[in-house]
Formats: structure tokens, sequence, C-alpha cells
DNA sequence: TTGAAAGCGCTAACAC
DNA sequence: GTGTTAGCGCTTTCAA
């Protein structure tokens, strides 16, 4: 019955028009007799006839595939997934579709990835960065591919940069708890290669200095198990904190624990950054400096469509603010 | 400086060998004196050379893309986005990539995706059926396109199906609940079209008729508020339930949050279908079945892996198991 | 307005 | 081992 899907030819025979008229009709032209154009609607609908997208593309000049590239951090995590559906739910209505795959903070993989979307004719890629250097995109992506990268500033390629407000967020933070008082607060962070955390801590650091507080600084921390375990610690000390900055999600949930297995929670303000579910259930509630995924999603989609309508101008940097969400934990006064 | 490209004739002239011995050096084959292998490489490094494979795919006969889809309800939810995650690292170590998509529960999208997918040559397809019926895939997919459905099951199209343990998983939380003493045990869920609500629900009477309980069914539950409205409702009741067993996942946090605000939380046992993250940080801790979205997607990948090198065999059903998780709500005595 | 011929970049089939 | 020829399904170019 079915030897292999239809063609164009099939269609052609089946209507009795050339194989060129079947193409105009497909493609919307309108140079075509509205009689053939029928004959040709009703031989594809009775074959069931798909165009082929990539002998088309081959052909075309344009070359456009509407598919575009999403290279995450990790596409199970919330953060990466909220992203990913604002990407979708601005490609949806232009009939753009997404290749999707997580980097692990690995350039190699990173590389990888590009070089497989590319390969896949991907118009277009949104890019959170692993490496430290963007520069073999030149190599891989054909000339005129754009790319805009999130969360993190990139190098050695242009494009457009969807940024949160990290020093920014911090700082706003640590002047929250010095707010009710505190004048001993702690950073909790992952200090490692990752701009992201270095620009929290700088964030961090500006404030306490600015108000000549000492600062205290514990690094390295990549996971909720070592975040509770350094905090522990950091709690028994002859002098400890009265006020915790956690930068990222998993060491505050770490610290959450801490305090938990303690009986401080009560006692040690937190605030941290980035938002978790549930965080308002906690008891007490977590105050944060709450990141907006879905936002920087829909920005760098937008700005990625843009360039891909032939939008040419100084690669942007867009910045998406945080917002400090009072819950409790970090109104406990020092 | 760049016009385009460079394509294999590019490479073969710059090696001073013919197209073909690029061909067949590019895809590895044996067969090709080393001396020619390394011009050839050579070649292809200092051109940026990269295959295209669109016009390789066309002419073929294998026509794989090493490209699948992934229809979920929505990229963005915890569930989809792990089973996303475990997808691909099944797909990863095969080179082959994946394209995403959120249905939200809407048959007309799920169509709209599947062609969108066929037309980009996914070689196979993981489908979370939004729809009643799957009959339009045998239009839409080429011959040999395999798919497989999970989390519900399809009709009117074969494919393997990797299901939860829906009632049983159910059953096992009220028996749990009935061990604690209780005999008045609420059920809370979402009755609506989707065959997973039904058969947790089917669980639930299962269970509560065959030890001579009364039911008590609370359906229409699509979010949260609902939930937790319709909670306060149902414990304001002059004979109000001693246990709640929650069918998913928002259901059950609604519900924490109307006992809260009864301060109940420690008086009224708790089982909710569904993990969610810090469900053990609360008070009391959420005793929960959890589903295990992980442990589905890779089932589910390597049953399309699988059908995808050829096995041919009746589609299976493969069956998830979930745990229960005691946590403390749970085991609150009725 | 419609059609015939050429060819996109690559691989299958068959020479040499 | 290596090269030549044909052609995948489609769009371009150009002629009718």
């Amino acid at each position: 019955m079915t030897q292999g899907r239809p063609t164009m030819n099939d269609v052609a025979r089946s209507a009795g028009v050339s194989l060129k008229t079947v193409s105009r009709v497909v493609n919307g032209e309108t140079t075509v007799a509205p009689a053939l154009v029928a004959r040709v609607r009703e031989a594809v609908a009775s074959l069931h006839y798909r165009p082929h997208l990539g002998a088309s593309m081959l052909r075309r000049n344009d070359r456009r595939t509407s598919t575009i590239g999403l290279l995450l951090t990790d596409v199970g995590n919330p953060f990466s997934a909220m992203l990913h559906r604002a990407v979708e739910d601005e490609a949806r209505p232009r009939g753009v579709y997404v290749l999707t795959g997580s980097l692990d903070e690995d350039p190699d993989r990173e590389r990888e990835l590009v070089r497989a979307f590319a390969r896949r004719h991907a118009d277009g890629l949104i890019l959170v960065p692993a490496g430290p250097d963007q520069g073999y995109l030149a190599l891989e992506l054909p000339d005129g591919v754009p790319v805009v990268f999130v969360d993190r500033p990139a190098a050695g390629f242009p494009g457009d940069t969807v940024l949160t407000g990290n020093a920014a967020g911090a700082a706003e933070a640590v002047r929250h708890l010095i707010g009710y008082g505190h004048r001993h607060i702690a950073y909790l962070g992952d200090l490692a290669r990752i701009a992201t955390a270095r620009r929290r801590l700088r964030g961090y650091l500006g404030v306490v200095e600015d108000a000549g507080l000492p600062p205290t600084v514990v690094g390295g921390l990549h996971d909720t198990a070592a975040a509770e375990a350094s905090t522990l610690d950091l709690l028994r000390r002859t002098q400890p904190p009265t006020a915790l900055f956690t930068a990222q999600n998993l060491i505050t949930i770490g610290a959450v624990r801490a305090l938990r297995r303690l009986g401080l929670q009560h006692a040690v303000a937190l605030v941290g950054f980035d938002d978790f579910p549930l965080a308002d259930l906690l008891d007490p509630g977590v105050t944060v400096v709450a990141q907006d995924p879905a936002e920087m999603g829909r920005a760098a989609a937008r700005a990625l469509l843009k360039r891909m309508d032939g939008h040419t101008a100084e690669p942007r940097e867009i910045r998406i603010p945080t917002t400090l969400i009072p819950r409790g934990s970090g109104e406990i006064p020092g």
C-alpha cells in the first residue's frame, strides 16, 4: 500500500498537472488558476501528501527550518523548565519549534550540542553558556545564525544577552537584613568558575563594606548537603552570624535544614537568592530575592526572533530585575 | 569571505580527491587509503566543512535524522521536566537529540505538534496524550516512525505505553490510612476527562468499598486555590473526615494550606499522590505516593530507541510502580 | 498562467 | 581502493 510517502510528483500525476504547479499551490503562490488549485488540494488531501521540508530547504534560497535550539543548564531543573516554557510560548505563534539540551556546566557538552543543532539547521540559538568562551560559535554556526545568551555573559561571539540583576539583587538582600539591625551577615555560596556566583558575591561585599561590617564568606557549596553541613559549622562558631544570605536555591534549602536542626529558624535571619515552591509554607516562610525565569525566557526568545527577522544592530544587554519577597525569615531582627 | 558554507565538492577540490572519497571519509568508511584520509581530514578542518544533514538524509536509504520528538503536558512543570531530562539522558549517548513541545491538554495542539515534528523528520515520538484518540497519527506520520505513549493510554494507534500504577498507588494510600485507624477518608481530585484521574479515583473507591467505609468524593479541582477552598468546606462539615487522600500535586498543596488555616495539620491525616520538593520540610512532613517521572522517561526512551533500531513486536505496556513515602502527615491516627 | 530543465549537497549503485 | 553517474524531493530559472 505505502511504498514510502507520496512526493510532489505523485500529487502532480494524480491531479493531472505539472510538478511545478503543485509546488506553487503548496507554497501558496497566487499565480495559479483556481480550478487547478482545487484539483491539487484534492490530490494532496487524498494522498495525505506532506511536503518534504529537507528537500525544500536544500533547494530554497532562504533555507529556514523554523526550528531554534535552546541550550540550558539542565532541562530538568525548575528554573530552566520555566525558562523553556516561556521560550516555547513566544516561538509557538510564529510556527517555530524548539530543540532542547542540557549542558550540565560542561563546556565540551556545550560545543557538542551547538554542533548537533547547527547540523539540524537551527535558525537560531538561545544559550546559557557553560564554558568561559564562545569563540567556537563562529566555526560551528553558519553565517547569519543569531545567538542570544541568557543568565551569563558570553565571550568571543556577538549576541544579545539577557541577565538577571545578580549584584543588585544580592545587594538588596543584604541591605534588607541590615535594615532589620543585623551587623554580622554571612554569605553562603558557590564561588566557582561561574560569573553569576561572583556577581552575587560582589553585591554582598559591596554593601557589607559600605556599611563597615565584617564580611563572612563561605564558598564552594554545590548542593544541599554541603550547604547544610557548612551552615551547621558556621552557627556553632563562638561568634556566629545573626543573619545568612544564601546565594542560591539549593544552598538556601540546606541552610533551612541546618537552622531547623539547631532550632534556630526563628532566631537567625535568612534571605535566599532564587525563589522556590512552597517557600511560603515553611515556618518561618523563607524571604527570597526572586529571579524571573519566565521573563528571561520571553526576553531571550523575542530578541532571537527579531534577529531571525533580519534585525541587525549592536548586541544589546537586557537586564531582568529581581524582586525581594518578604516571608518571615528575613524579617527576624538582629 | 564566506559565500555560504563549503560543500563536499569544495573539500574534494581542496584535497585533490573525488567527491565520493570525501563522502567515504566523512562517513567513516574504512575502504580509503590512510594517506587520502589524512588529506581529506585536513581539508575538512581548514575549510571548517560541516556535512549537510538534510542533503545526506535526502539521498540516504535509512533517512534518519537522529532526532526524536517529545510532547509533554507542559515542559515547565516539574514532573514533565524530570521526565524530559531522563529522556535526554537516554538519547544523548546515542547521538539522538530532542524536539520538545507542550500540549496543555489540548488535542488540537497535540496534532499540530505531531505534524510539525513529522515535517522535521523526527525518527520517533514520545507522547503524553492530550486527546482521547490518536488515530490521526497514521496520517501525519510516515510509515515506520514509532510512537511511545507515556502516563496515559492511547487509542487508535499502536505503540508501547509507559504507565504509572495509578489505581494501585491510590489504593495503597487509602490502605495506609485505614491502617492508622481511619474510617472516614475523603478523596479530593480532578474527575475530569483525564484517564489518570479516573484511575486514581477507582483505586480509592475500590479499597473504601471493600472496607465497608462511606466514600466522600470532592472532584473538579484544578488548582491550589480551588483545592484549598474545597478542603476548608469539607472540614467545616458537621461530620468532617478524619483523613484526606489528595489525588494530585497541586491539590495536596491546597489541602496543606487549608489544614494550616484551621490549625488541623496535626489532627487530620493526609496522604497525597505525587511527590513534591520540600514535602519533608513542612510540619508535619507530607506523606505521599510518589511517582517516578525519571524512570518513566527512561523506560519510554529505551522503548522508543529499541523500536527505532528495528525492534518489532507487539506493543508492550510498561508499568512503573509508585512508592509510598511516610513523612508524618499520613501517620496521624484516626 | 503553466511547464521543462537544471541543480541544491549528498549517497547508492556500479564501474574501473 | 577510487571515481563516475544518476537521482533523492524540491525550487529555481527560463521558456512557452
